[in-house]
DNA sequence: GTTCGTGCAAATACTTTGCAAGTCG
DNA sequence: CGACTTGCAAAGTATTTGCACGAAC
């Protein structure tokens, strides 16, 4: 895990960025949650470890995560953008949209439709985001009694 | 085109909306338009066709239109929330994140995936939206000879 | 007449930016 | 030292809400 960071640094350097204590930290709370972090869950985590670092510094430390590619953003509808660590197999995910469960699905779902879609469509530099929303079966049948009460 | 408009009409009814000229008008902009459109289009159309509509209203008459499934809203990352007609087959976008040409991508490019993934994890009411986000060849073009002439 | 919907203005949330002070190499 | 970063406060944007008036049923 340590190692993830060591070379998370030395990309950030080769763009000739410096390596802050700032960057270092939020960097590693992304990189040490299992889940995705919206923007106010990594600002909390990160007060944690430094209490006086700010909002803005979250938010200009992110746009430059994403532009390296060291940091994924993903959206679904309706909700607040989600950042996670870009290492390791890009995937998508499943969420439920009641209790906001997440899965991740591998990418290999997809087979091998982004070079298709690059060829069919002259394409460049593709990505795919695959977003699934629905209810998991604990919160399906929690609607149907709630819905049946009334 | 009229038709649509006419069942529109009858599901907002069934569900206990009345049918407003707002609501008439907000539609009729969303299902005449072959893009999709952002807050700010829709807005703008509407106000053609009435200058007194307020952007709360078209707030509030979308989160209806998606809550009754008419309208269908996507987001990609770091872009305006886009609204479409949900009329028709789903499908899914490529979009160039230069110029933002879209392209509308069918709906059994993902085959069977959204039953497979409602078996494996036990989901219910799954919805799938997958964008697909690169640089059309032309833009890619473009990039190369900007980059090129630093 | 009662309920629902709208416009307006104000409130809220979210994100970006200018700038002076501080830090890194 | 010179270039890059940060924190703070302010400005911008985007979205939601309270409420009085008007429209629909």
């Amino acid at each position: 895990m340590h190692s993830f960071l060591q070379s998370s640094n030395d990309l950030l350097r080769q763009r000739g960025y410096r390596l802050t204590p700032q960057r270092h930290m939020i960097l590693r709370v992304i990189q040490e949650a299992d889940e995705h972090l919206s923007i106010d869950q990594i600002m909390e985590r990160v007060q944690q470890l430094n209490p006086y670092v700010s909002l803005s510094t979250v938010y200009r430390t992110l746009e430059l995560l994403k532009s390296v590619g060291l940091v994924r953003e993903s959206h679904l509808p309706g909700e607040q953008p989600l950042y996670e660590t870009a290492e390791g197999h890009a995937h998508h995910h499943l969420i439920c949209r009641r209790c906001k469960a997440t899965f991740h699905l591998d990418e290999e779902l997809l087979g091998n439709l982004n070079e298709q879609l690059q060829k069919q469509y002259h394409f460049h530099g593709l990505s795919l985001e695959l977003m699934a929303a629905g209810y998991c079966n604990e919160c399906w049948h929690k609607i149907q009694q709630e819905q049946t009460q009334e």
